[in-house]
RNA sequence: GGCCCGUUCGUCUAGGGGUUAGGACGUCAGGUUUUCAUCCUGGUAACAGCAGUUCGAGUCUGCUACGGGCUACCA
């Protein structure tokens, strides 16, 4: 079998898009899963459309997702192959084309075609360019060239073949009459050749062996294939993936969606949580796993279970894959991560985060350090988004003797607390803490038991004391938990904030 | 309008003639916990419709309906 080839086209045209994303991610795991390789090709032939910063955007957006290409998955960037410097090969072909009378120029206006068009759309009739200058006299041709008439260069489709089947990896075989086709452009001029033309010569010159790509691509397949044909390249196969959709089941798009990978990221979901999401957008193992590495994807990814039918783009799904993936890692990761997080550049892009490192002291001094790791270890579990947990922290590092909150959520129902029962029960932790012996060790642990303990003692249920000492400690309605509180902050500073709620409570 | 493609719980999906149609997210209820979250238990909820083939159809065939994609001198 000859060698597995597949590319990554992506448009300059946009920021990475996260079918982009999802596309290039099949084609890295088919490639990878059976030792191939991924090309990267920009497909920027549009000048108009096509900018520096997307192409630097989806570029580094493929690499942040952990995609790679080349042939030795480096990503290199002087590997990328880029249309608009292939003008020269492109035009080679189309001049043989020329040559052998199996394309030609045609000077038919936008206008006037579109005046057919728009007539064929009113007798609701499907609109063909009706071959106007197909076989026009080569004069003729040659003068309004010569004259500098505005032109473009159309494919003479062949008269002798009736259709056009292929077989699709995913959908089977797919069947195209010719007369729905026409003498499509190949190319504006010689010297600005058209994408289903560029494709075609770039897949033969880089030997692609599988074209993984969107549905939306199925009615260029045709085209692409009569040139193949045309040339007598080998023609590779192709794998048309389901589109990514809008809630309403229409593509994937801008106006109803976040469409840029970028913004996940900066929303604070894991790389890895968004390829895993993606991966099982259209895809899936027959077993019931469900939390992937992209390791295990490539492991696993075979184009035949890949479905037919569109995905609908869950965003309450991918907050839960990404909150599997932040319970996975352990603290010291999480604390690189979400520092790595704070200071990305997609978060200082973002007009809606702001988190300020200040905050946290410097946290090159070793005690900062460990304060807001063990702050983060009590704040890991419960989040779903990395953009959440700055808030989350907040509480950590307001000043103790002046928290501020309504004493109003010492009111609890089922624990029988109020603002008035607060002073009651936050002297008595005030007591027991006070009365701990130097020797004691101060964790969540030991301070349970004596809390138990004392609580017990008194009479009184755990809640009617835990509970609005953890809310005098966090000055929250919800936070951790109580006896994690008092051991980060320590017996000063617990100290501190009890007697702060005890002055709000009188 | 034309062509092409698709259709299992709200969502992502398992399933390839005989299943109480399974799992996950969400949601709801209960439990654990000092609150919230976590965690545990349980519930809710689907084969688009109609014919046909078959002893038997979510699974095969046809038709209908619905949805989507494409219909550029964009990619």
């Amino acid at each position: 079998m000859s060698e597995i080839i597949v590319r990554y086209p992506p448009s300059p045209t946009g920021f990475f898009h996260i079918g982009t994303a999802r596309t290039v991610l099949y084609n890295f795991l088919f490639a990878k899963s059976n030792n191939g390789k991924a090309i990267m090709r920009m497909e920027d032939t549009d000048k108009n459309r096509s900018e520096k910063q997307y192409e630097d955007n989806i570029l580094s957006g493929i690499q942040k997702l952990g995609m790679a290409w080349g042939e030795n998955w480096e990503s290199s960037r002087t590997d990328v192959v880029y249309q608009s410097e292939r003008a020269g090969v492109y035009k080679k072909y189309i001049e043989q084309l020329l040559a052998e009378d199996k394309a030609y120029y045609c000077f038919s206006t936008p206008e006037e075609l579109n005046e057919l068009r728009e007539k064929a759309q009113k007798e609701k009739k499907a609109f063909r360019y009706p071959e106007t200058w197909r076989n026009a006299d080569k004069k003729l041709v040659q003068e309004k060239l010569n004259a500098g008439e505005k032109s473009v260069i159309r494919y003479k489709l062949p008269k002798d073949i009736t259709e056009i089947t292929f077989t699709d990896a995913v959908r089977g075989e797919v069947t195209i009459k010719l007369t729905e086709l026409d003498d499509f452009v190949i190319a504006k001029n010689l010297d600005t050749a058209l994408y289903n033309f560029c494709v075609v010569i770039d897949d033969n010159d880089m030997k692609i062996s599988h074209v993984i790509r969107g549905e939306d691509h199925i009615s260029n397949t045709p085209k692409q294939i009569l040139l193949f044909k045309e040339f007598g390249f080998d023609i590779p196969t192709f794998a048309h993936l389901p589109l990514i959709l809008n809630a309403d089941k229409s593509k994937l798009s801008k106006r109803k969606n976040k469409v840029s990978v970028d913004d996940y990221l900066a929303d604070g979901f894991l790389p890895e949580a968004l390829v895993n999401f993606l991966a099982l957008l259209g895809w899936n193992t027959s077993d019931e796993q469900e939390i992937f590495t992209m390791e295990e994807l490539v492991e696993k990814f075979s184009v035949d279970r890949v479905h037919k039918g569109g995905a609908i783009f869950d965003i309450e799904k991918l907050k839960w894959i990404n909150q599997e993936w932040i319970k996975k890692m352990d603290i010291s990761e999480f604390y690189t991560r979400i520092l790595e997080y704070w200071q990305s550049e997609d978060v200082k892009n973002s007009e809606k985060y702001n988190f300020p490192l200040t905050t946290f002291g410097d946290l090159n001094s070793e005690k900062n350090a460990l304060f807001l790791k063990e702050a983060l270890a009590l704040v890991k579990d419960r989040t779903k988004q990395l953009s959440e947990v700055f808030d989350n922290l907040e509480l950590f590092y307001t000043d103790d003797a002046r928290l501020a909150y309504s004493t109003d959520i010492y009111f609890h129902k089922k624990m029988k607390t109020s603002a008035e029962t607060a002073v009651e029960s936050l002297e008595f932790a005030k007591n027991v803490i006070e009365h701990l012996d130097e020797s004691f060790e101060f964790t969540a642990d030991s301070l349970k038991t004596v809390f138990v303990e004392k609580i017990k003692a008194a009479g009184f249920k755990n809640g009617y004391i835990l509970y609005p000492l953890r809310v005098a400690l966090s000055g929250a309605e919800f936070s951790p938990g109580t006896l994690e509180l008092l051991e980060i902050f320590g017996k000063e500073r617990s100290l501190v904030r009890i007697n702060r709620g005890i002055e709000l409570c009188q």
